[in-house]
DNA sequence: CTCCAGGCAATTG
DNA sequence: CAATTGCATGGA
């Protein structure tokens, strides 16, 4: 495979769409990116190597040999299994959806190639930690922040010369990391920073390791419950965890935007009434009765997406 | 100026 | 119980 340059044709070409799982394994080389990939990667791959791009923070990269495995797993199959390839498209709404909410299905029709993917669980930890009731731009400007101050750093060269990006922090970096200076990289909030820091000591522990080893086999709320432990992690953060970072695409994770599809869409009266834990918890229930159980969570991302893009028309995810 | 952004935790009624 | 407030900042 000869190396070939083509990471700023990404940033432009970002409505191109081909099908991952047949490309993947064709073993072509090729530029993919989808816009789609709300809390998720962008991909672009570049020769032998892979990059991947975050919607909350710009510039992670990951940079590849085919040689090397990542997890253990080739490179193919970790990709399967990281962009959830193994879930059909047809399988995550009920096949009752259509019919009783056709104009819902009508809307959300182009999103259902939406992947959501099994990323890493730290990373979702600390991402998720700085998205508390504040915009998405300041959500990406915080992850930045961190990943350049705290992450390893990569120099790529291009065409267009050298590139700098930075790799996610270990937990340890973060776990060791001053409060204060850490502070400056989560919107000067103390709190957060604080809290950041306690996650990564409990993850460097074991304590959150066995968490995430057992999430699979474990109910969701023995996983709510050993994350909600931590200070700064609350049932909808556990959620998010668990479904971006635990492959538990059974989380369903209720936010403000979610919270306003359940009524608008669903006409579901509780949806507007503040979020309590008793609400949160009967809300779910809710939509449960609509999307299954097994996909709800991957099911409420795809509506989720859907919302902001096509009823919220917000440019950026 | 006000209101809201992919909330949580502590306090008050 | 439920409702309110502090945390912080920036864009609409």
């Amino acid at each position: 495979m000869t190396a070939r340059n083509n990471l700023f044709k990404y940033f432009i070409n970002t409505d191109k769409r081909l099908n991952l799982k047949d490309t993947l394994f064709s073993g072509q080389t090729f530029s993919w990116t989808k816009r789609d990939f709300a809390t998720g990667y962008h991909l672009n791959i570049i020769g032998d190597r892979i990059i991947l791009l975050s919607d909350f923070y710009e510039n992670y990269i990951e940079i590849l040999s085919d040689n090397k495995k990542i997890n253990g797993l080739r490179i193919s199959d970790f990709l399967y299994r990281y962009f959830s390839l193994d879930i059909e498209e047809k399988t995550i709404f009920s096949s009752r959806f259509q019919p009783d909410f056709p104009e819902v299905w009508r809307l959300i029709e182009p999103y259902l190639s939406v992947r959501v993917m099994r990323q890493d669980p730290f990373e979702v930890m600390v991402t998720f930690m700085c998205a508390q009731g504040i915009g998405m731009h300041l959500i990406r400007r915080q992850v930045s922040m961190i990943t350049e101050r705290y992450g390893e750093k990569y120099v790529l060269d291009t065409e267009n010369g050298p590139l700098v990006l930075h790799g996610f922090p270990a937990p340890s970096s973060l776990a060791s990391a001053n409060p204060n200076e850490l502070a400056l990289c989560t919107n000067n909030n103390r709190i957060r920073a604080a809290n950041i820091i306690a996650m990564a000591r409990s993850f460097e522990s074991g304590k959150l390791g066995l968490v995430c080893a057992e999430s699979g086999n474990c109910s969701l709320e023995t996983i709510r419950e050993a994350l909600c432990a931590h200070s700064g992690i609350g049932l909808k953060i556990a959620d998010c965890i668990a479904l971006f970072g635990l492959g538990r695409f059974d989380a369903f994770p209720i936010d403000t935007h979610v919270k306003q599809y359940l009524w608008e869409w669903f006409g579901i009266e509780a949806a507007r009434k503040s979020l309590t834990e008793k609400n949160y918890r009967f809300l779910q229930d809710e939509a449960r009765k609509i999307l299954g159980n097994e996909f709800a969570g991957y099911a409420g991302h795809i509506l989720f997406h859907c919302w902001r893009k096509e009823v919220k028309k917000m440019k950026a995810f």
